[in-house]
DNA sequence: TCTTGTAGACTTGTATACAAGTGTATCTGT
DNA sequence: ACAGATACACTTGTATACAAGTCTACAAGA
């Protein structure tokens, strides 16, 4: 397991959840894999209990499951699991892209923009981890111009099973199409067009799909 | 605080989780309250660590606001928060829907008729807290005829504000409406009916909107 | 009267000891 | 050689001690 700094004023618990989590997506802790609470609090050099509250909150996303007095392991990636995820992506990212044509907040319209430009900056430099993250915030701030940031936290809790699915596919030439897919979308939000905003968004999860199976082929073992 | 029984195999953290859910949905821990980890343990007969886990997982779904080394209180009744749980199950509930009215499991259609039978029985009885737990599973049997449990799993993290607020709106006359609406919901998913069964869930949902008003001027003390 | 500081009783955060269950390797007896 | 008992090294679950921050009441001094 990487294991990073500890930021300043952040707690041991917030300490321990941010290491485990963004592990399991990097896939530095494989799919499968046995989670000791013993090993990580001393690789952490903090003690057991926040380390074991940051493994119980990660096992309410179904993402680490704990067998009592056996141990707890990083869940297999579950089809079904990612099927559902996509699901619940879709049909909020919809819902929320509905209503920011409707009325999106117009400071936060002004990130987007600074947000899309970063993208293209990235793109050409073909800076995969950094758009890696625009991606992310990009979406956070398509709830926030919604007023639905609460809804956007219940997305982020279940969509850790898509992003470690996305880990394992990330191609330079599918960038350049999630950043046009983006530009797009900002459009239709501009031009209050629903029905273009939802047809991208459906076309933005689609390009996922595709090297699903290939994953699988390629890494039958993380697989359920 | 009411505190029930440990059930049988239950670890003490599940045991605390209910038990706190419990008394804030009912309203038996009034919004605003102070949750003390030390009371709640002794309460209980359990010590303090998996009283404090419970108290973390609650505060994820923003319903116990826990303020290091000052206290945790049960949050006031937020109406944006409410407001974006009634967004997020309308969203859900009709996109639920929809996948069991183009194909809803054999198996789970039984029990929801089984289901609908019993809300007959105890509407006549005017049992309203056996209403409201046949209106959960009846809600949840829905996403199990459509495979999409787990979503159901993120939809009841939320939910708990909606509940708390449907506690101070039970109104006898109105369980006759929201028992009709499930036989209406049932009939649609059999007719394979979209239009009608996601009409429904708007009607359904909008009787609590009614009277939020009323609840606000009569306990202003919980509201934020 | 008002300010200030200080003691003390809280709070949550963290560390650690122990309880209890599970799996494995090994030893023992047949 | 094989079956079964057993010790041991793990695991998570729980209890408890202590650390550190916060708020309040109250007394001392200007």
């Amino acid at each position: 397991m990487k294991d990073t700094e500890r930021l300043a004023g952040e707690t041991a618990r917030d300490f321990a959840f941010r290491v485990l989590k963004d592990n399991i997506i990097s896939l530095d802790l494989v799919p499968g894999s046995l989670i000791s609470e013993n090993d990580i609090s001393s690789q952490l050099g903090i003690s057991r209990t926040p380390v074991r509250e940051a493994i119980i909150d990660l096992s309410k996303a179904s993402i680490i499951e704990i067998y009592p007095q056996r141990g707890s392991y990083v869940s297999l990636i579950d089809p079904k699991m990612v099927e559902e995820a996509r699901f619940l992506r879709r049909v909020l990212d919809c819902a929320v892209i509905k209503v920011a044509c409707e009325s999106a907040d117009p400071d936060v319209l002004e990130k987007i923009e600074e947000n899309l430009s970063l993208q293209d900056f990235y793109l050409v430099r073909e800076a995969a981890d950094k758009i890696l993250d625009l991606d992310n915030e990009f979406h956070k701030l398509i709830y926030t111009a919604a007023h639905k940031d609460i809804v956007y936290e219940i997305r982020s809790t279940i969509m850790i099973h898509f992003d470690r699915v996305r880990t394992l596919s990330v191609e330079a030439v599918k960038d350049m199409k999630i950043v046009a897919d983006h530009h797009a979308m900002y459009n239709a939000i501009l031009n209050h067009d629903k029905e273009t905003a939802v047809a991208l968004v459906d076309k933005h999860l689609s390009r996922y799909r595709l090297d699903e199976s290939k994953i699988k082929e390629e890494f039958p073992e993380y697989f359920k």
